[in-house]
DNA sequence: TGCAATAGTTTCGACTCGCTACTATTAAGG
DNA sequence: CCTTAATAGTAGCGAGTCGAAACTATTGCA
């Protein structure tokens, strides 16, 4: 027994962390779950900014994402643009005023500064490893960035998606995509 | 520039297994925060039991806490027992139905089981020192096994708090104190 | 053409969360 | 001793999360 690294160990490290990470978040008039989304729409290219993706990458059902999405909107963070295609379908864009209360960095990440570098490292590596497995578990979608993404095809004047179709600039290739998949492993 | 390990990323990767993490902690009939409630309750020594504690454990006021935990009564997970000493305290007890609701294994717990030995390791690890530097920041309380304690004193008996003036059961090493301040570190 | 799938919303009930009173009780100082 | 002052817990408020289920528009397919 005494298993140096048993699960339930973790379990309760992740917690915690949970807890203390929640406390920190608390953004002016966001609370986690809204600072959470108006992150995710600041990272996202223009195909993944509909309410179901922001669920998708919340976790959580569609119809919260669209109460979260419509509090960030009431607040002048976000704004609606339907879509012409596809008249069901809607994207929302952050405003200058949403991209304003991104600016600050949070104390979270001061915290993470102020540890060795190794450590960050390692702590980042084994995180990855976790969220991936996690993500595997439920079946979730990756959200990775566009241009690692084994559809994505590098051009004279920016990038090509291959299952979209359709032509990028260059800064959408560092941005979130719903439809990520990662590059296929070399199989030994 | 692109520092292998911004503190940007792992804020990003830390958001994300919030959210999955919470996503797999339903239980039954419990949330997330009531959850971590009656595991923290399971956990902790009878001196650590009552509503501020809880609070300061889950980093949120006592109002909140108070909420939780009748929450939890008017499920009969947990019991109230008023303070012979101190009238004004109450410490929760956790009933055979709430140790029945925490036998069985998380989504988490699993999925941890499947990262190699060394990932999991380091993880540990390294999670223990961002918690740790979390909890300095903020002010925060350690919540250590009383054992641990410097204040813990072993006996023939089973143990004995220096700092409170009682004995203690030999399990009773074993449980989280709300009092709990690290060994001196050997200063070089 | 017609029915099923999809995108988003609304409503419901239980709950979290920070806050601000507010009530007991206990502690400290003149 | 007796009056503050601190402490422990609670109630109520308003905004919001959360899953679930019911409900519109669309769009896709056969």
């Amino acid at each position: 027994m005494n298993n140096s690294t048993d699960s339930q160990t973790i379990h309760d490290l992740i917690d915690r962390l949970t807890r203390l990470t929640a406390a920190e978040e608390w953004n002016g008039p966001l609370n986690p779950s809204q600072f959470a989304a108006l992150t995710y729409l600041a990272r996202a290219n223009r195909f993944s900014r509909a309410p179901s993706h922001v669920a998708d990458y919340l976790v959580t059902t569609r119809g919260t994402a669209s109460q979260t999405l419509k509090a960030l909107a009431r607040k002048d963070l976000i704004t609606e643009a339907r879509s012409e295609a596809d008249k069901r379908s809607i994207r929302y864009d952050v405003t200058k005023d949403g991209l304003a209360l991104l600016k600050d960095a949070s104390g979270l990440e001061t915290v993470v500064e102020t540890l060795p570098a190794d450590v960050a490292a390692s702590l980042a590596a084994s995180l990855k490893s976790l969220v991936l497995a996690l993500l595997h578990h439920r079946g979730g979608r990756s959200f990775g960035l566009c241009g690692t993404c084994r559809h994505h095809e590098p051009t004279a004047t920016g990038g090509h998606c291959r299952l979209l179709g359709v032509s990028l600039k260059p800064h959408e290739a560092s941005q979130l995509c719903h439809e990520h998949s990662p590059e296929l492993e070399t199989h030994p």
